[in-house]
DNA sequence: ATAATGCCTATAGTTACTATAGAGTCAAGG
DNA sequence: CCTTGACTCTATAGTAACTATAGGCATTAT
């Protein structure tokens, strides 16, 4: 048989093992995802099985579009096994509104840029450019400003 | 009649014929979409009609969560009124399709919390929880890291 | 006269990373 | 033994589109 594997890893193979980079590990350690690894005489970080884990379950909920804060907030359930599970189920449920919101607006941002591009089929001239036009505001009827700034980040 | 309406204005009254923050203002004028604008003596900042419309060009092209820089892109093609309008196509329809792409994303992330919450619908302790459990990537199939780190910014 | 706005600049913070610079450690090859 | 390359370390800056804060004039209202 070959050598007896060592249960000890190095930042690399961890990123390796669940499929992230190096960088990104350190990055979770600084904002408290993961706890803060020992290290080899030399300075190195050594992780182990549960360190696999606990990165893969941050991988999954980040996959699922949480924010980090929340996934804070999850570890610390999974931690608290005998718990209630209800606060997992709000902070689910939550995200999962905040999804649908996101979803109906880029729907209707859509919706609305489909139609612009309708004003516009065919090349011309962009003096006569319906979707210049059509942001310019005169045919927006129901996106106006007044509705107030709502910033969203860019895509 | 009242005094005659002054042309000039200010930047809070341009924020609020728009409806953004004046300090959204300073930051376009700073990102290159807006002009630097004359100044008062004392070295404040005045617009005009044009500034007024360019703006509220911005905002719409925002609204649309079209990004700074493409923006910046339509507001050149819209000062070369001679110019064929293709490339405003062109640009919608990338944007298009790009909205297009996070709807999918969003609507598989959202299937598949939804999934995953259904495995929780009562209250229970956080041990026997069914959405840390596929959290932690033992239920999960289609979900492997082995996908490659696709990073993707907080909702 | 003074207080409340409004305006100015400059800087830092937000989110979840990514990129860069400069340097130490380790195994293998020449 | 020395060098090359791969890996590790830290610290800092950059990304997008703002928002927030600090500190300081100018104007307006009381």
């Amino acid at each position: 048989m070959g050598k007896a594997r060592n249960d000890l890893i190095k930042i690399g193979e961890l990123a390796q093992l669940v499929g992230v980079q190096v960088v990104t590990i350190r990055y979770y350690e600084k904002e408290g995802l993961l706890d803060k690894p020992q290290r080899t005489p030399n300075g190195y970080r050594t992780y182990r099985r549960g360190d696999v884990e606990r990165l893969r379950f941050i991988r999954h909920c980040r996959d699922h579009g949480m924010a980090i804060e929340d996934i804070k907030t999850l570890l610390k359930l999974r931690e608290a096994p005998e718990r209630d599970c209800m606060e997992v189920n709000t902070l689910v449920d939550e995200h999962i509104k905040k999804l649908e919101e996101q979803l109906a607006s880029l729907q209707a941002l859509k919706s609305r840029l489909v139609e612009l591009r309708g004003k516009c089929p065919h090349s011309g001239a962009i003096a006569n450019c319906g979707i210049l036009r059509g942001l310019d505001g005169a045919h927006c009827r129901a996106w106006r400003a007044e509705e107030g700034p709502k910033n969203q980040p860019a895509p």
